[in-house]
RNA sequence: GGGCGAAUGGCGGAACUGGUAGACGCGCACGACUCAAAAUCGUGUUUCGCAAGAAGUGAGAGUUCGAUUCUCUCUUCGCCCA
């Protein structure tokens, strides 16, 4: 028998499917629609284990969807802005571009080696003219439409790269690269208006059946919309305030009033700007980042002003406004009041500044003496100390009363927030997306007209200089319109714009006028299933569900609310790690294995200790390359063992005896093919073979539902009983037609998770036509059954009996069994229980 | 600190609406083939026990004829937010 020689046929069938185009799509409106996108990946220079588990989860549907008889959309494409291109051109002396397409070209030939039924006519990339440029003009839709805007904000500022850094850029306070201590600085930037859908993004989610709900809970809070109150304090003092407006989830706290606190941005900062302990206390704040964790983490400061508030509900209560380093600018108004005794921050903030700490709310089984002491209590109550409050349960009726109490005195009233931030689109960068946006010499703002669109981003930019690359370019920045000097925006796009769309482009890559064609997105979308880490739950999936919004806001003829129908996160690929004897990690191919202890190739005397198997990453060394895993055992073994150990959403371990295994279990049912093949040219008697039938009819049932649910996992094991089953068959009683007939069946199934090897299969056996066996609800049906018997409940026994039995008739089978009846002789039996078809159940 | 989720053999994991716990794979052991090894094939593999049998799904309680599954308390771990 010959071997299955994976590489010749996998090649054969990847050209197949290429020249003939098998997997190309269009319109068809006669057929029921299926769009199938994973998350198209960042050329970053090679494919990872992680995108081969993303794409082959993906491929899995899409074949199965194919068979199904829809018209599937499986496209891809490149997310091909963003920082490491600029990095790595920098440090290789190339050009992003050049530096870009040679990854695309090298990881999109990755791709076609797994075999995967992607429609490349329809490829794109975020970084050609061809896209970007589709995108200035849904910048300038949405300008028009006044979802852009442009407004000063505090930005990560690396002093030494002149740069602005992101969040996630920002380590220990310092930047990433430079290590420089980042500053808070304030820049003009360009924002999407994401907080204005903030309510149509909460209640979009209930509508999303088929996304994780963990997924669903993280945006939810992420949105943060809250329950609570608007104050404006009256204010005395010897400034020109009458009063400052206040946010809080708690006004039933306020008699546990103890300062005012103020965002060192407040508007009322400006009577302040010529006060040099002011000015110091400012940039004492500034070398704190501005993520939410890094000033909750901080220590908290604060700037006494000379200003008091009055406490609303009682008017000879007054206590001070400071400015501090805890408050969020862009939260409710800038400004919170502090009750220390039931928040931490502010209880912190007491302590150092020795202020009062009055506990108004105590847990219920306290005494009405009851103090906070050394930490804040945030817990549920009843308030106490509080005048005309006190009893009421907190802060479920407390708060609402309260509410009721200020708005009947024109106090405050009602409110709802929202803790989602317009999203900051400006980059300081120069390998992204042009913003389309000019300025006159006194600063004024001009959409780049029409004409003049695309905005090309220039070429042969020197990235080595300080800050924004494009800012220096002169020849390109500066333009003349009409006689009259212009500037360009020489901020680009954040790339999470380019991925909050291509999902559309992809219905329409070869429209050069617009991003999409109407009929066409109205044919495609929405996405039906949408696959990807979970790493993007919250901000590129918000922002595209942003971004179908927006388009669709004040557009009669364009109302997708949602773009992705289902959703799936996939579990990250992990493999153990390695050290050696001076605990430098060490890499899976410098290890060899003697007698079950690990040792590093070149050197024996040094032995490898075994870490814990965690996601694969370059720091940790415990990467494993795709390209040399199918080029040792294929792109079928590959995919059926990145399937096989784990279900899709949980991790999986990556592991040397699970893609040999996987690779013979190919191996072997080759042997079975050859097998059958055999047997199909010899004369056998053509008898019926009841068995077989039912048992690849029970096989397809469980491979139709397990691929519904995404237990892929599941499917491989249906697939191996399926092979031990077959094997035997074969061996001992053989019907031919019935071998033939069903075996075809078995290998249509397994085409979406091993398509070269089904397809080979198939090609032998001559089969031309394929569509989804479906399986035969009446052949599920078992004459005989087993029915378990059990005494108080234990499992004492089988029995064996035709369907629909009666209780009696199982009692005088078990009573005739003598390893049943030794447990029940001599015994009253206190009551039966009977499931039909299922157990019964001695009470004695 | 808050939210969400998970915990089942040596390991990854199965078990539909409560009804035979451990499917399937890995690993391991034994056997066949072989001078030998690898490969391959076969058998076994939750624990204790020679066996009959008993215990057993992170710990403890509860509901039930019956709980991996439902409820409560706790422990540990993971993810997200802070």
């Amino acid at each position: 028998m010959d071997r299955y020689n994976f590489k010749s046929i996998e090649e054969k069938w990847q050209k197949i499917w290429e020249d003939k185009k098998i997997f190309s799509s269009k319109v068809d409106k006669n057929k029921k629609k299926f769009y199938c996108l994973e998350m198209f990946p960042y050329p970053s220079g090679k494919i990872h284990m992680g995108h081969v588990r993303n794409y082959t989860i993906g491929d899995v549907l899409a074949r199965y969807k194919i068979l199904q008889g829809f018209n599937v959309l499986h496209p891809m494409g490149w997310d091909s802005f963003g920082m490491p291109a600029e990095n790595a051109a920098k440090q290789n002396n190339l050009d992003p571009k050049t530096w870009t397409e040679s990854n695309i070209s090298t990881m999109k030939a990755q791709l076609k080696k797994l075999g995967l039924s992607i429609d490349w006519d329809r490829e794109i990339s975020t970084c050609s003219e061809e896209y970007y440029k589709h995108q200035q003009k849904f910048f300038l839709e949405l300008y028009e439409k006044k979802l852009v805007y442009r407004k000063e904000n505090y930005v990560n500022w690396d002093p030494v790269d002149e740069t602005v850094l992101a969040n996630e850029q920002v380590v220990d306070g310092k930047g990433w690269r430079s290590g420089a201590t980042v500053e808070r600085k304030k820049l003009s930037q360009w924002f999407f208006n994401i907080s204005k859908f903030s309510e149509e993004l909460l209640e979009g989610l209930d509508k999303l059946k088929n996304w994780p709900n963990k997924v669903k809970t993280m945006q939810k809070n992420w949105i943060g919309k809250s329950f609570g109150c608007e104050i404006a304090f009256k204010i005395e003092g010897n400034l020109p305030v009458e009063n400052i407006k206040c946010f809080t989830t708690r006004p039933d706290t306020l008699f546990g009033f103890s300062f005012l606190a103020l965002s060192i941005d407040h508007e009322i900062s400006k009577y302040y700007e010529g006060n040099e302990d002011f000015k110091k206390f400012k940039s004492e704040c500034s070398k704190t980042g501005t993520t939410e964790e890094a000033i909750a983490v901080a220590e908290k400061i604060g700037f006494k002003t000379d200003l008091l508030a009055i406490n609303p509900l009682d008017p000879n209560h007054k206590v001070p406004v400071y400015f501090a380093n805890f408050v969020l600018a862009d939260y409710g108004f800038g400004a919170v009041f502090g009750c220390p005794a039931h928040d931490q921050r502010d209880y912190d903030f007491a302590k150092k500044y020795d202020l009062e700490i009055k506990t108004v709310v105590k847990p219920k089984e306290e005494n009405d003496d009851f103090k906070v002491s050394k930490e804040a209590y945030a817990g549920p109550g009843l308030i106490i100390n509080s005048k005309f409050l006190n009893g009421l349960s907190a802060p479920e009726n407390s708060v609402l009363e309260t509410i009721k109490i200020l708005e009947e005195k024109n106090l405050g009233k009602k409110q709802i927030n929202f803790r989602l931030k317009d999203w900051g689109v400006s980059r300081q960068r120069y390998w992204g997306c042009p913003i389309p946006i000019l300025y006159d010499e006194k600063g004024e703002v001009h959409p780049v007209p029409k004409e003049m669109l695309p905005v090309r981003l220039p070429e042969n930019v020197d990235l080595n200089v300080k800050g924004n690359p494009l800012d220096s370019k002169k020849e390109w920045k500066e333009i003349e319109v009409n006689g009259k000097k212009l500037f360009r925006e020489t901020d680009t796009l954040d790339t999470f714009v380019c991925s909050s769309w291509y999902y559309l482009r992809f219905c329409s890559p070869n429209n050069s006028l617009y991003g999409f064609n109407k009929e066409e997105i109205d044919y495609w979308m929405p996405v039906d299933q949408y696959i990807g880490g979970v790493e993007h739950a919250i901000l590129h999936l918000l922002y595209s569900r942003f971004f179908m919004k927006a388009l669709s806001y004040n557009n009669e003829k364009l109302n997708i609310s949602e773009p992705f129908e289902g959703l799936f996160t996939q579990g990250m690929v992990c493999h153990e790690t390695y050290k050696d004897p001076d605990n430098n990690w060490v890499s899976p191919e410098e290890i060899e294995t003697i007698e079950g202890q690990k040792y590093l190739k070149n050197n024996h005397s040094k032995k490898i200790t075994v870490g814990p198997s965690e996601s694969m990453s370059k720091s940790k060394k415990n990467t494993i390359d795709p390209e040399n895993i199918i080029k040792s055992y294929g792109a079928d073994a590959a995919r059926l063992f990145i399937l096989s150990d784990s279900p899709p959403e949980k991790d999986v371990q990556w592991s040397e005896e699970g893609i040999i295994s996987s690779y013979k279990f190919i191996q072997k049912l080759w042997g079975l093919n050859a097998k059958i093949i055999n047997k199909m040219n010899e004369n056998h008697d053509d008898d019926h073979d009841e068995e077989l039938k039912k048992e690849t009819n029970k096989f397809l049932k469980k491979i139709t539902e397990n691929l519904e649910n995404f237990s892929y996992n599941k499917i491989i094991a249906n697939l191996y009983e399926i092979y031990s089953f077959l094997i035997k068959k074969i061996e001992h009683n053989y019907k031919k037609q019935t071998i033939v007939e069903n075996y075809e069946k078995i290998l249509i199934a397994i085409m979406p998770i091993i398509p070269h090897f089904s397809n080979e299969c198939l090609e032998i056996i001559k089969t031309k036509n394929f569509e989804w066996p479906a399986y035969d609800v009446s052949l599920l049906k078992n004459e005989n059954i087993i029915i378990v018997v059990q005494i108080n409940g234990k499992k004492r026994g089988l029995v064996e009996t035709k369907t629909n039995i009666s209780e009696d008739d199982v009692v005088d089978k078990v009573m005739s069994d003598i390893n049943l009846t030794k447990y029940i002789e001599n015994k009253k039996i206190k009551k039966k229980i009977f499931v039909q078809d299922k157990l019964i159940n001695f009470i004695i």
